[in-house]
DNA sequence: ATTGGCACTCCGCGCGGGTGAGTGCCAGCC
DNA sequence: GGCTGGCACTCACCCGCGCGGAGTGCCAAT
C-alpha cells in the first residue's frame, strides 16, 4: 500500500528534521530509517507530498522540510506517544512534592517543564472557582477604618481596606462579622457573594453594606485572578537562526500576559493535550511557532491552562507527554491539598 | 591644555559609538563634535588614548571603541547628567500613580523602567524591615489544626498551618491570641519576634510554642524576601549581534533571581546611581554587560534596589537618569503608602 | 509499482581583486 | 612644543567567479 508508506516518509521527514534542523533528502532517510525502498521511490512519495502540501523544499533542490499541514498531520496520526523515562518521572514528583503553597507549585511547575522540554512554559495560576471561603476577618484599624481579610481554602488570601462614612461600634463590628462568617464560611466563592448580599438587611446602615461589598470585590479579583507565570526563556537561546522572525515577537509575547493566555487558549480537560502549529494560533507575528498547552486542576471542572511555546520545528511526542504528565501530576497536589 | 582635549575626544568617541554602534574613526569625529582642531590631531590624542587603555580598535585600521576602563572614565568624570524630558517625567507619575498595592508598585516600576531605558529592568522587593504588625489572626480549622495569619502594615499577608500536637480549647485559644495580639500589634518584625518569643511562659504546653514559633517563621520569611521582578527582556532583541556571548547568558541570568539580587548589588542609596560596567561585575558570562542600579525605599534604611541591564555600550547619562527618577519616585510613594 | 541511471539545478564556499575608511608617521608651520 | 597637511599603508568589506556536492526530476528498464 504506497499511501501507508507516503505517510510513513512524512514520519520520517518530520522526525528527521526535527533532530536533525536541516532539510533531509531522500538518501538519507532510506539509510537512518528502515524503509525497505530505493531513494527513487521515495523520492515520487516525496513529489506526491509535496503536491498535497505536507512538505515543502526551501530552494529548488535542496531537501524537504515539513510545512505546518505536515507537522499537523504528524501530531494528528503518525505520532506515536513517548512515555517519560523513569529519570524524568522521578523528576517531577521529587521536584513538585516540596510545594509548600500555590504560587510555589505554579513557580516549580513552570520549571520543571521548562526543563523537561527544553522550552519556554507558561502556567496559568488556577482561577479559584471551586475554592471555598475558610474564614473571613474584619480588624479595626480606626472606628471609621477596617481592614477586611478574606482567607481562602487554598491558601489564598485577599486584603482590603475600607473607610466607613459612619464609624462602628464594636458591638455592630461582631455582629457583623458572625453574620457574615455564617453566611459565607464553607461556601463556593459565587455561592459566598449571594449569601453574603442576601445577609445583609436593609434596614442596616450604609457602613455594613460597603463593607460587605468590598468582600464581595476581593472575591471576585481573586476569582478572575488570570495570572500567568513563565519560565524557561533561556531556552529561545537555541533558537538561533530566526531571531528575528521567531525570538523577538516571542520575547515580547511572553511580558503581555494577556497574550499569552489566549496563546494557551481553551485547554482540552481531561488527559488532551491541544497542539495549536505555527499560523494555527491567533497571533501572525507567532506564524513559527507552536503551542503545547493542556488544561489542569480538579475533575469536574478544568480551572486552568498549562503548556510550553516553541519552534514550529520540534517533539512533539516528548513534549506532548511531558505536558501531560505535569498536568497530571500538578492535578492530583491540588486535589489532596483541597482535602 | 592637551589633556583636556583628550578628555574631551575620549567623551565624543563614546557618545558617538553608542548612538551609532559602529567604531568612530577621526574624521566623523571632528565632524560631528565641534572640536576645533584637525583629524590629525585627534588621531594623535587617541594614540594616547589607547595606550592608556580607555580605547581600542576591534581591527587594526578601524575606528576606535570605548573599553571599559574608558565607559568606566566617561561615567565618573565626562558625563554630565541628562535631565529627563517633560514626557518622561509625566509619564513616572502617571504610570505609577495608579498602584493600588505592593505588588502593583513593583510591576509597573519594572515596566516603567524598562520603557524609559529599553533596557532590560530588574526591581527588588523591598524586604520589609520597617514594616509592622498589624494583625494576628488565630482560627481553628479543626481542634488539632490552626490556621496562623499575620498581616502587616504594608500590606502584605503571611499565613501558615499548625498541626498541634493536643488540641487547644476555646478559651486557650482566645487567650493566646490576645496575648500575640498584644505583644505583637504596632511593633517592628523585628522587635515583634523577640516580644512574642519573650511572652511566652515556660509553663506553656508546646502547642502555644509551636504557634508562637511559627509566627515567627513567617515573619522571618518575610524579612528576608529576595524577590525580584523582571521587565523588558524584549529589549534584548536589540543586541543583535553577539547572541552567545551577551543574550544567551542573560537571559539564563534573568531565570536566576538570586543572580539578579547579586547583580544590583549593594545599592548605593540616597540619589547615589552605581554602575557596575563590564567585567567589574560578579559574573563572567555577562562580562559585555553593565549594570545601573540604585536603593529605593524610606530614607531611613537604603531597603532595596532597583535598576537595569544592559550592554556596555549604553546610554549611561539616560539611563542613570531614569533609574534615579524612577527610583525616587517609588519612595516617595512608599512614604506616602506608609503613613 | 519500483528501480537504477543520468542530467540538471542551485546552495555554499573559497578565492582574488578592487574600494574605502581609517591609521601612523613625517616634515613643515605657528 | 604642539598642531597640521600630506602620504603611504593596512585591513575589513564587497562583489563576482568557479567549483563541488547534495538533491532533485525524469525516463527507460524491470
Amino acid at each position: 500500500m504506497q499511501e501507508d508508506r507516503r505517510l510513513a516518509v512524512l514520519r520520517a521527514i518530520v522526525e528527521d528534521y526535527v533532530s536533525t534542523e536541516e532539510p533531509v533528502g531522500s538518501k538519507a532517510l532510506v539509510e537512518r530509517h528502515g524503509l525497505g525502498v530505493s531513494p527513487a521511490t521515495v523520492r515520487n512519495d516525496m513529489a506526491v507530498l509535496e503536491e498535497e502540501g505536507y512538505i515543502t523544499q526551501p530552494h529548488t533542490s535542496a531537501g524537504r522540510v515539513p510545512t505546518d499541514k505536515g507537522y499537523r498531520l504528524f501530531v494528528d496520526r503518525l505520532s506515536t506517544v513517548k512515555p517519560l523515562s523513569g529519570a524524568e518521572r522521578r523528576a517531577i514528583s521529587t521536584f513538585l512534592d516540596g510545594a509548600v503553597d500555590l504560587d510555589d507549585v505554579v513557580g516549580r511547575s513552570v520549571r520543571l517543564l521548562s526543563q523537561l522540554t527544553r522550552q519556554v512554559a507558561v502556567v496559568q495560576y488556577p482561577s479559584l472557582t471551586r475554592s471555598t471561603v475558610r474564614h473571613v476577618e474584619l480588624v479595626a484599624l480606626a472606628p471609621d477604618r477596617l481592614l477586611v481579610v478574606l482567607i481562602l481554602s487554598t491558601g489564598g488570601v485577599e486584603q482590603r481596606l475600607v473607610d466607613l462614612a459612619s464609624p462602628l461600634s464594636e458591638d455592630d463590628l461582631a455582629d457583623l462579622r458572625s453574620r457574615m462568617l455564617r453566611a459565607a464560611v464553607g461556601e463556593r466563592i459565587a455561592d459566598a457573594v449571594t449569601a453574603l448580599r442576601a445577609s445583609v438587611p436593609e434596614r442596616d446602615g450604609a457602613a455594613t453594606a460597603a463593607v460587605v461589598e468590598t468582600l464581595c470585590e476581593a472575591m471576585s479579583d481573586h476569582r478572575s485572578d488570570d495570572r500567568v507565570a513563565v519560565g524557561g526563556a533561556a531556552n529561545l537561546a537555541r533558537y538561533g537562526d530566526s531571531f528575528d522572525t521567531a525570538v523577538r515577537p516571542l520575547l515580547e509575547a511572553l511580558e503581555e500576559h494577556v497574550v499569552l493566555l489566549r496563546l494557551l487558549g481553551e485547554a482540552g480537560s481531561g488527559g488532551l493535550v491541544t497542539v495549536r502549529i505555527g499560523a494555527e494560533g491567533p497571533y501572525e507575528e507567532l506564524a513559527s511557532t507552536s503551542v503545547v498547552s493542556t488544561g489542569y486542576g480538579p475533575e469536574d471542572a478544568s480551572l486552568a491552562s498549562l503548556g510550553i511555546v516553541g519552534p514550529t520545528r520540534m517533539d512533539y511526542p516528548g513534549t506532548m507527554a511531558a505536558v501531560r504528565a505535569v498536568a497530571r501530576y500538578v492535578t492530583r497536589l491540588l486535589d489532596e491539598s483541597a482535602t
